[in-house]
DNA sequence: TCATTCCCTATTTTTCCAGTAGGGAAAATA
DNA sequence: TATTTTCCCTACTGGAAAAATAGGGAATGA
């Protein structure tokens, strides 16, 4: 389970916006330059989460990229579904077009467990709360574990 | 974050070991005409698994692939393991390694917190609990939600 | 000895990811 | 109006990885 690039720097330009401040554009250089983003490619996906609603932008002097909505509306789940689609998929299908025989019946209610789970904390957790380093505290419960930064 | 054909496939190869008893042996063909996975396709995986310690083989008339462990000593966590590398990786490297400046820096506890999730799921969860179609407690009440089983 | 089955290496095919290139259109500024 | 700025759009490229195929070699059991 691979989280892509596309949507990595799509967040990471989604809080940068959420930083500046309600209503405060930045301009794409900017953002790829504090992020270390390819700034093409940051425009490309700047272009998919305006079209996804989430952005607005403004051409010309002083224009630039700012978010649609006030950033404690805008979960990071939202972010990387305009991006890349939908949040788990096995094989490329989302799981419940998935069917399974045999003994393996029962590994679609299992894919579908773990894409409940993932969708709980990416669902819930907003651009403001991760901008602002106030992640909710099951999130922090779950990262604060000490063997959760180990490699198995 | 997707889940390859190579993990899927390698579960459910499991999943019939699993299913057909232990210290039964089953021949590659056979798993791969009850679970649809391309022959030569899935020896490989079959391979990764041999070398990983999961699975043994027997060659010759009447050989096949067994598991080498009890099947509730497997997890899939494991599984998922010896065929794909890490279980969660974000631009193909493991959370850990990863380093966010500015108002990103909160990122990393969020993806934390997301693989330690993933991991309890898959990390408790044994083959041979999928394939007596016996999941868990805290995992069937994710999956019994109706929500889960919604896209969005 | 012979059929069976795993085992190994290489090759292909396809797909997608990540990044690049170049110019066009709108908006502000002078 | 001219100019600069900045977003906007289309195309395309290189490369890696995923998915699958091919063909034969080495055990094993009958």
């Amino acid at each position: 389970m691979r989280i892509s690039a596309k949507a990595d720097y799509a967040v990471r330009a989604a809080l940068e916006l959420a930083a500046a401040g309600e209503g405060v554009s930045v301009k794409a250089e900017v953002i790829a330059g504090a992020q270390g983003i390819p700034h093409k490619f940051l425009e490309g996906i700047l272009g998919d989460l305006r079209r996804g609603g989430l952005v607005a932008s403004q051409r010309g002097g002083n224009g630039g990229y700012r978010l649609a909505r006030p950033a404690d509306t805008i979960s990071i789940a939202e972010v990387i579904r305009v991006v890349d689609g939908p949040l788990v998929s096995v094989r490329g299908v989302r799981p419940p077009e998935l069917s399974y025989c045999g003994p393996a019946e029962s590994l679609l209610p299992l894919w579908i467990a773990v894409r409940a789970n993932v969708r709980k904390i990416l669902g819930e957790v907003t651009l403001a709360e991760v901008a602002a380093a106030r992640l909710p505290g099951d999130v922090l419960g779950l990262a604060e574990d000490p063997e959760a930064w180990t490699n198995p």
